[in-house]
DNA sequence: CGGAAACTGTACTAATATGTCAAGATTAAC
DNA sequence: GTTAATCTTGACATATTAGTACAGTTTCCG
């Protein structure tokens, strides 16, 4: 269960163009110098962002991107549906049927039970996060997180 | 952010094995056959989970697979674990630095807090869950998991 | 206009993950 | 012992993801 690249580092763009927020566009080299990233790479995560519908762009001199919201109406969930797609959907089990064509527990599945479970607590913490939230300091963030008890499950046997 | 075939299917085998606790060893074909998989994935797969010290082995005719502890001390996070590793850590920071040598967020990083914080939260969610808790079906699995409050974070703005 | 700045689209290469294969090693049973 | 069943290992082929390259299009500005 890992961050995929284009979930990281888009998400990171995103932060970009959300930081210098009505400065005008904010131009693909600008976010590319501020990440540490190739201008095409760049140019391509912003690509995904804006056919996404989170970015829009002018193009031509003095072009580039903008938030197609406010940074509080993006959530970070937003995005990363947007980056890489949901961590857990009726996909997996269509994408995961081994060598038979449907998956052998399609009829009753308990892991199906637990990755939903997982799946809709990540959407909504992730969904609770703005990308104005991300707009503060490391220090700032972790104690705000902090004020949020984690979820400790604890299933009844 | 996705689970990768490693943990998906090897979470599945080894919940295979414990299936068949108590029946002497389970072999390659026998857990390839219960998933719909390939003998040869299947041994791959058995091989990381012993290797990651969940089973042992035993070699020969009538040899097979056995949980290296009763399914109730092994938790759905240690077989990820070692399946696909965490889903965050300082390793993210370090490999997703893009052309630099370091992240150009070493210093101050608020989305660090952010995955530090997911990665926490989902660890404790999937070390409460025990390889026993899924020999159930999947409607007492959904019925146990819902009396469990799903973690809804708000950020204190 | 004409040229420079800047986004757009598609194709390509490189790296990683997925899944297969074959030869080797160990044990039970006869 | 010999044989058959069974796990072990490392190398390999394929698919997916990551990242690069570049020619094309749009807009500003003189």
């Amino acid at each position: 269960m890992h961050l995929s690249a284009q979930e990281e580092y888009g998400l990171r763009c995103l932060v970009q163009v959300a930081r210098r927020c009505g400065e005008g566009p904010v131009g693909i080299a600008e976010v590319a110098d501020a990440e540490g990233l190739s201008p095409d790479y760049t140019a391509k995560l912003l690509r995904v962002l804006r056919q996404g519908e989170l970015l829009t762009s002018t193009r031509g001199a003095a072009g580039g991107y903008v938030l197609a919201r406010p940074a509080t109406a993006i959530s970070v969930w937003q995005a990363l549906e947007i980056l890489g797609g949901p961590l857990f959907s009726e996909s997996l089990c269509n994408s995961h049927a081994g060598l038979k064509a449907d998956c052998v527990h399609m009829g009753d599945c308990s892991m199906r039970s637990m990755w939903t479970w997982l799946g809709d607590a990540v959407r909504a913490a992730l969904s609770a996060i703005s990308l104005s939230d991300l707009l503060t300091s490391e220090g700032v963030m972790s104690q705000r997180l902090q004020l949020v008890p984690l979820p400790t499950a604890r299933v009844q046997s």
